[in-house]
DNA sequence: ACAACTGATTGCATTTTGCAATCAGTTGCA
DNA sequence: TGCAACTGATTGCAAAATGCAATCAGTTGT
């Protein structure tokens, strides 16, 4: 499962690289949803992913220099994954990604606000969040408070359509 | 082959429109290249597309809205296939995947010239660039020379890539 | 001691993919 | 008229990927 090499174009590499159905699905999770182990991969995503295709994605992104994996201090079996800086500079091409299926496919307003949220902040706020996930991924320092990241602004973007849309049910599958 | 819909996230939406191996490669040469015609497609690809999965991804995308299919009235049986606004919009999230490959993955130097000049280029010729095929394939007005496109410069800056790397040797396989 | 949880792995049926060969209709040329 | 080349596909088939359920050994909390 490691990369053809069809061609040299920088496309085609790109599409080796996550052109299937789970790859990008993993790395969504992980840089929006703060999803770093096995188990919150498995259960935490909305596609219910299979957990030996989860296997297989994490060892193909590791291999490929997406994901590093360490072992997690509080558990002895459990691992968890990092972004590479590979990984991180998708941000803009996720926010691109997300901005041209909200206009062109049938999305779930929900689903969409942080999409929305994002493509309005525009590159200074993927800069901003690309430096917190460097400094929550790769340990650089960042003066930027826990509740003022642009996880956080995203996230309440959607629990507020959420509250909006179902007013007085506390249900929230996505905390 | 239609779509799935696991879920109405963007992101997801949108892997499932073109998150295979070949629908992205069929619209960048469709794009880039310029192809437009079956066989174009077939022969003209460095990745070697088989003529059945040309078939089913042309129908897909039709299917989806990216693509439309008119007969050719220089042969009664030849099919011209042109982008719809969906595919056009497109552009930026190929700009932004090429110059993504080509910081992190083994490209060749002819092939991402390309990608290089389209990123520099920025948003303005990535506009300019959507509207030339506009143009080219929804026959919106267009006052851009023919000689002035944007495609042609990207093509220009692979030629002379070419030249310099195989100096005297006049072959050109993407001509 | 024991149930729940950790990151996986295995077996197996189904689906998708990719390659080679082939198809019928159209065109250009001798 | 005859025939080769070209048009957009389609078919058969082997290989690979997928998805599901069951299972695994080690760890943790009670």
């Amino acid at each position: 499962m490691s990369i053809d090499r069809r061609s040299g174009c920088p496309i085609n590499l790109s599409l080796e690289v996550f052109g299937d159905r789970w790859s990008l699905i993993i790395l969504r999770d992980m840089i929006f949803g703060g999803k770093r182990h096995f188990r919150d991969l498995l259960n935490g995503s909305l596609e219910r992913i299979a957990s030996n295709i989860l296997a297989d994605r994490l060892k193909r992104l590791m291999e490929l220099g997406m994901l590093t994996r360490a072992d997690d201090p509080t558990h002895k079996q459990k691992a968890i994954y990092s972004l590479t800086e590979m990984a991180i500079t998708l941000v803009p091409i996720l926010a691109y990604l997300g901005a041209w299926g909200r206009v062109w496919l049938p999305v779930s307003e929900e689903l969409s606000i942080r999409a929305e949220l994002l493509e309005k902040g525009g590159p200074p706020m993927w800069e901003k969040f690309m430096d917190e996930l460097r400094h929550e991924h790769l340990g650089t320092p960042s003066d930027t408070p826990p509740d003022a990241t642009v996880r956080a602004s995203l996230q309440a973007g959607y629990e507020a359509v959420v509250a909006r849309k179902a007013p007085g049910a506390g249900c929230d599958p996505d905390a």
